[in-house]
DNA sequence: CAATTAATAGATCATCCGATCAATAGGGTT
DNA sequence: AACCCTATTGATCGGATGATCTATTAATTG
């Protein structure tokens, strides 16, 4: 089997300091953990942890109950409070064009996405079985794209209706993107917003607008 | 963790008889592997792997000689000779109309990557950096994609030029409805051919076709 | 029906893993 | 400079894991 071997110990600060204060300690794990199980998978072990962080084993337990408490953390600094709360009042706000409106979220939202990090673990986690990208699925859906059908069926000729599949469409084409970058390691476009806006106006065009 | 636990000894066939001629137990394990692998993912255990088939552990390793060649079965054997070697002959056969041959690629090749199996194997393994899913999506891209683009160029008016891009684009919509379903375990349209003819008919009519 | 052969099971090995705990030492305080 | 608190360490435990080996048992052959 051909895993990616973790690198071992590759100290990101200089490790002189010992006995952190805890708070500190505790952050530098998370970071740590997080680019560590984004890279090996959330099987990954805790003695490769620690040596990358320059710790030891043991010391992993003093901040964390156990693993599935390491991982918790990890899951929150990835994902919690990164969803902007602003982006489905921006979406509906008439008074700015429909194209815009569109760009700008996606512009916004690949940033998120295109993540080593994010698309990684977010993958991983989808793999285990985890709730929570059902939980973001379904988020995603009913509070981002939900009402961006509404809005393009208000724009739209009577005679085009979009469906739910239609947006679902766009937005994992794009998303795809982020999936052949960092899942399967392709080549991708430096720069994913030529692509964006082409899909984005493809999308838009085929529904009589634009 | 929440990893999908293992489901024990589900023996999908009656398990009476002992003793099976060598080419059907090897078989039996492959086969056995494949969904076992695809659900708990490439770290699975021998043991659980051996209790699902209803044979003992060492019993594997008299067909095989370590794990890793377990895995190099399982990924022959969701793999190898699945992808057509008609498609590439099919798809430039400007006898038949562009929309349906785009349709009928994708209603044959969408069977394929709306399988749990094919799914989730080709997940997990690109994200464990094998070199397999590098290799197919490079022959995806030159052998299937690329012809593609040269055929919509060819009908398509001079003023609208797509590029390279926009057909991964198209492609990672489609492929979406399947991560979807199998990797993130979200519901998706039972049959997914009718968001595949919109999404393919927007496509096409984007670039002035149809 | 006995003999031969190959499949199978169960015990076992060395290693690895998550987790625990007593001992140690860093560094701020007095 | 001595003291004390606690962050950190290193040794260790029980269980799991990939792989091996030997004894047993089922089917085939003459």
């Amino acid at each position: 089997m051909d895993q990616i071997t973790p690198t071992l110990a590759v100290a990101t600060e200089p490790v002189e300091r010992r006995r952190l204060p805890p708070e500190e300690r505790r952050r530098q794990i998370v970071e740590g953990a997080v680019t560590f199980f984004a890279d090996v998978g959330l099987d990954g072990k805790t003695r490769d942890l620690a040596k990358r962080l320059g710790i030891t084993q043991s010391l992993l337990f003093n901040y964390f109950a156990n693993k599935a408490e390491i991982i918790e953390a990890v899951y929150a600094h990835v994902y919690l409070d990164r969803l902007s709360e602003d982006w489905p009042r921006r979406l509906t706000d008439r008074s700015v064009p429909l194209r815009e409106r569109l760009l700008t979220f996606y512009s916004e939202y690949s940033e998120l996405i295109f993540e080593y990090e994010w698309m990684r673990i977010f993958m991983f986690s989808g793999l285990a079985g985890a709730e929570l990208n059902r939980r973001y699925l379904k988020h995603m859906g009913t509070v981002i794209l939900l009402p961006l059908l509404e809005e393009i069926r208000a724009e739209a000729p009577q005679e085009v209706s979009p469906e739910m599949e239609d947006i679902w469409n766009l937005h994992g084409g794009i998303v795809y993107i982020g999936i052949r970058r960092h899942i399967y390691q392709v080549p991708t476009p430096e720069d994913p917003s030529r692509a964006i806006e082409r899909a984005v106006d493809r999308f838009l065009q085929s529904f009589g607008l634009v």
